[in-house]
DNA sequence: CTGAAAGCGCTTACAG
DNA sequence: CTGAAAGCGCTTACAG
């Protein structure tokens, strides 16, 4: 009956049914930014797995503070959406309450929140191996390049902050000290990148080698690092995380970490809960992809494998 | 009165109040994929456009040609949206009725239609621009790298296929012959330039520079000369198209085209449209952003520079 | 100018 | 099993 009613190009007024049901059959989806491959990437899976299931979704970007203060401060959502997928926002308590109250199914990507659906990636330890990789090609002065996670910014979040803790935890257990200098943080762009890379260059004892919390900030400082005169990997090593489409162009050593698998995860945890199901929480594995942005430092590399000499400048 | 009662947490029933008046406000963005920057890109700044005037936004991905059969046979929009976004999807004559008899208002972005409001970029002069100053520096042989507009691909669209023109017009402006084997197309990805580049390189007299249509695609480019042992621009230089944020750590010369500005022109004209003004169509500038890709070709060179000797491969 | 009523187009519980 | 009625929560044209 609606499939030959559907053919004749009738479709049943979603406002009044709607009314009459209290369902929406749309869910929203809330990103800081959309101007960004991670993000496209894990609306666009998220997407279609939605639509399959005759769902519409509805789009908000929170830009900034003032946006997200305005967007659960107030019951925008009510009425408009049974349920939200909230990505790369870390909800507080009350924002949580407020999508509740909303009448909002919730499921996350890249954040966690108590008794609610959420997709991630074992932050942690893949921040752990990447560092890890880097100790092993013989390192001893790795650098950390993080999102930075300030006031005035929402892109901060979980998984940055846990992959710093991977790299701690990387260097204790290889029993070298943390240094303050060698953890740098700046916004998650190229041009943040390339401003955390600069400031480890001019420290007094530099270091030989990054892990970077995401592959476009690692694209700034291949940028700066080529611009210093430094052949990477010869006279720095570089390793990203994202396994951005981007990194094969640049040679980019890289944590990769299926960002639409994610996104579709994180459709499913909603359908389910919305369908009643129990929220779960899943995890996702992420992998070392070794390209051409990450060797042995110069010094063992001349005792093994006689290297031309190397420029004056250095 | 509204103010007060947003304060105390109410909020109208957006769904009643859609069955009562007939109006959404909202707005439904088209796209044929979400994964890439410029999408992101254009998506972020007609969703902030839209939201500052009050309407929520739709997101429909159109990846597949049957995904858009689907979506412009049915009435999907029809009570769910006022007007729609399209964003280099050149809707085709009965796809334009389809959207009318279900009360939409239609703004187009990279593409254009009788008595609708669109905004594009003049590809014809830019890709005639972009041609230029690789004729300019000397070369003779100039190849320009497609995207591909084939069944199966809803990517092509008209601006490209405007970019192909506007080479064209430079060579015939040149006294240049064409020749079919300098014209490849492939898919709008790293993955398809790369393809289109490689077979470039085997032709029996292969180009010396290339306009490519898309900047994606001229990073695989890049990525094909650096692995075949070419250096850019010294031996061949490439041009790209769109700005994407990556060009400068790439040092890709290429047309800008201020992508942001865009989204919001087109919200602009949809709004403007909907509120019962005419349909306006807004060209936009591109501008040549020389990098370090572009150069004279080797045989110039030599003779005005004194270039170091080249590898014996070349 | 204020306030009660009709109507938007569905769904669903209920009467027949 | 079928069909008429009530109700979802607004807006708006109309009566007072």
């Amino acid at each position: 009956m609606q499939e030959a009613a559907a053919e004749l190009g009738y479709t049943a007024s979603p406002a009044a049914s709607r009314l009459a049901t209290g369902r929406t059959m749309t869910v929203a989806i809330v990103v800081p930014v959309l101007a960004k491959w991670f993000f496209g990437k894990t609306i666009g899976a998220a997407t279609q797995e939605l639509r399959n299931t005759g769902y519409d979704v509805l789009l908000y970007e929170l830009a900034t503070p003032g946006q997200r203060e305005r967007f659960f401060g107030s019951p925008r959502l009510h009425g408009r959406s049974d349920g939200v997928i909230v990505i790369a926002l870390q909800p507080g308590k009350k924002e949580l309450e407020s999508l509740a109250s909303q009448g909002q199914a919730v499921a996350l990507l890249g954040a966690e929140g108590p008794g609610i659906g959420s997709v991630s990636v074992d932050n942690v330890g893949a921040g752990r191996d990447a560092v890890r990789h880097l100790l092993n090609l013989g390192h001893e002065r790795v650098a950390f390049i993080g999102i930075r996670d300030e006031e005035g910014s929402n892109l901060g979040g979980v998984p940055p902050r846990q992959r710093l803790i991977g790299y701690r935890k990387a260097l204790v257990e290889a029993g070298l000290a943390r240094e303050g200098v060698l953890e740098q943080f700046d916004e998650n762009s190229v041009g943040g990148g390339a401003a955390a890379m600069s400031r480890l260059l001019v420290a007094a004892r530099a270091p030989t080698a990054a892990f970077v919390a995401s592959d476009e900030m690692a694209f700034g400082a291949l940028m700066v690092l080529r611009r210093a005169g430094l052949d990477v990997p010869r006279d720095f090593s570089v390793l990203g995380f994202d396994n951005h489409e981007l990194c094969e162009v640049l040679g980019l050593t890289t944590m990769d970490h299926d960002v639409a698998g994610q996104g579709q995860d994180a459709a499913r945890l909603l359908l389910d809960t919305m369908n009643g199901g129990q929220p779960r929480s899943l995890g996702r594995p992420a992998r070392l992809v070794i390209r051409e942005s990450t060797a042995p430092p110069r010094v063992l590399r001349k005792n093994s494998t006689a290297q031309p000499d190397l420029p004056a400048t250095f």
